[in-house]
DNA sequence: GGATGGGCTTTCACTCAGTGAAATCGTGGG
DNA sequence: CCCACGATTTCACTGAGTGAAAGCCCATCC
């Protein structure tokens, strides 16, 4: 009488976890067993397993969230918390110098995910989320990341249409094309208002130790007030210095290393 | 041929990920099925669900790792990253009028957990970690968690016995006692070089919508630059900010705030 | 009062997903 | 070459997991 056989059960328990999002991130039993496509009963006695564990709590008002321990054990991976922390003391050098929103993300399948954001008060406001995803063909970070990611995560990229925000947006699959070699050229990314019609944002790619770029970081700014090309050798020498606290070889790093800066050695 | 009957295959994946810790955060398969007490073929077949997930990932060295999906997940936390969101600005206030240590964390179960912490580049060296766990009975923090705490946790922790790092950490269940009742009278916690002999800790609670002391916000500094009663007050009105942020009522954070200090409305 | 409904848990008989010992498959030393 | 070590696959067995149905709890409404 099993509904769905080949189903294991890892598949549900992880089913239950992806239920929850940054939208919905307390929902009801009932909530669960129809996001995650389970019967009732077993999502209760899953459900429960992991309460006990500390992966979900229940809260006064019957609903469940993530769970501290989840929480805690999230915190160990090195894409993650282990990246913000070593980014983060360069990433407070560029706030301070420029007093703009910095964004820290990586590449996870075909959308990149914020690591950590520095927003100034008086910076333009931007929509990203630690923790949240978006397209990887519109922002600055976007673009570093998709410029250096592996040919078959460029074509499904490009083979998918793509979503448009603004009238600047790029949405062309040839445009997009060339936008990427010119990022790979230049070694940083500028997107200029492709997001919201207010902002622009320069980024440059963070490599790991074997000289593949495993993160990007990028300045927001207000697009009236920015001179892209003035910013980038700013956010390019953040990235070398986050590579470098990383363990890149300066060989591998200088590789792609183009614009005329003093080495950082 | 069940070895353990009993074992649940929720129990042997959430093993898996209890395997991992801030000092192992990269384990092979051996290690993790060792460490899960989980023979080798089930854990490769666990593991291999996990990995397909993106709640772990397997580095070049053939190691596995917590993945970034499990990062993304556990950022739904409200207790972990939700709470931080909303604590961020006033930490960040406390730190621009200071330049001192300033930690955010939580209880959980009988211990503490670091949810985040700003470290002056020219304040004293702490030796926390965020997503750390901590005792209770020491740091500033973890003695307001104490005392804000249902009974049955603190007969627990005073029945246990009281690990000591210097000379100074309360280590008598009975001093320790007075010491909760006095952090309860005073609305603020102050551990004088309890866990290292150069540092000091001022902390205050933070309190949830239901008045319930949810989390705890402190200072660290070092001791012999340090009033403790000039910055409790400090500390004491970043706590009741962030209570307001979480949406306590005034009448519920106020209750056991006794320190004179004009109203914050 | 009791009828209705939404949300959750328990019962119960069935069965396939999960199991682990053993064999197999790398891979890297010596 | 063989050995050691780690990881994966095979294979026959079985109890953990299953879900329909019934039961339970607690509002809310008439």
């Amino acid at each position: 009488m099993h509904a769905q056989p080949g189903r294991s059960v890892t598949s549900k328990v992880l089913a239950l976890l992806d239920s929850f999002t940054p939208a919905s991130p307390a929902l009801t039993l009932s909530e669960l067993a129809r996001r995650a496509e389970i019967p009732l009963p077993t999502a209760s006695r899953r459900v429960a397993e992991l309460v006990a564990w500390g992966a979900l709590e229940r809260g006064a008002d019957g609903r469940y969230r993530i769970g501290l321990r989840l929480w805690e054990v999230g915190s160990l991976a090195p894409r993650g918390l282990g990246l913000r922390e070593l980014a983060l003391p360069t990433m407070e050098d560029l706030y301070e110098v420029t007093h703009e929103n910095v964004q820290l993300a990586v590449r996870q399948d075909l959308e990149l995910v914020f690591i950590e954001r520095i927003a100034g008060r008086h910076a333009v406001p931007v929509l990203t989320r630690v923790g949240g995803r978006f397209a990887l063909h519109a922002t600055g970070v976007g673009l570093v990341l998709l410029a250096y990611a592996p040919t078959e995560v460029q074509e499904q990229t490009l083979a998918a249409p793509l979503e448009r925000w603004t009238e600047l947006t790029i949405t062309d699959p040839g445009r997009l094309r060339r936008a990427l070699a010119e990022v790979r050229r230049t070694g940083y990314a500028v997107s200029d208002r492709q997001v919201t019609m207010d902002a622009l944002s320069v980024a440059a790619p963070i490599r790991g130790p074997d000289g593949s770029v495993v993160a990007a970081i990028s300045l927001v700014v207000a697009h009236d007030r920015a001179d892209p090309v003035a910013l980038a050798p700013l956010v390019q020498a953040a990235g070398r210095t986050i590579s470098r606290a990383l363990g890149t070889p300066v060989r591998a790093a200088a590789t792609s290393h183009v614009t005329p800066l003093p080495p950082v050695t």
